[in-house]
DNA sequence: GACATGACCCGCG
DNA sequence: CCGCGGGCCATGT
């Protein structure tokens, strides 16, 4: 595990911002950032060293619907971290956030 | 130093 | 409504 950038650290403080409860998007990290890359910040969360402490879990889609958690990590670890989610408060409806954006939490 | 990839998003057909 | 392509920043090889 190598130590992440600059950048990257700079994410992860933003993520750890978020309370439990509440989730956020890619979209709204990166303009919290002021980068307009998404791309970039689900680049740092794959190097997630700070597990834990960096919930990559409670950061969504846009569109409210989990991320790529599903899409390579096809397993009980998403069941595992949906789980986790729902005992914060946030409920799943299917591979999406019920209510996603009333639980968005608005970086300030 | 340059090329290729990515846990993405938006627009067009 | 569904499918495909282009573009953005950062990281890794």
């Amino acid at each position: 595990m190598k130590a992440p950038t600059a950048f990257a650290q700079r994410v992860y403080q933003q993520l750890r911002k978020v309370p439990a409860g509440k989730v956020t998007t890619y979209k709204a990290l990166a303009q919290s950032l002021g980068t307009k890359s998404y791309q970039a910040v689900g680049t740092a969360m794959k190097n997630n060293p700070y597990a834990p402490e960096v919930p990559c879990h409670r950061v969504v889609k846009t569109n409210g619907m989990i991320g790529g958690f599903m899409g390579y990590m096809t397993g009980q670890t998403i069941e595992k971290k949906r789980q986790m989610l729902q005992t914060e408060g946030i409920e799943f409806e299917g591979v999406k956030i019920k209510d996603f954006e009333k639980k968005l939490f608005q970086f300030q």
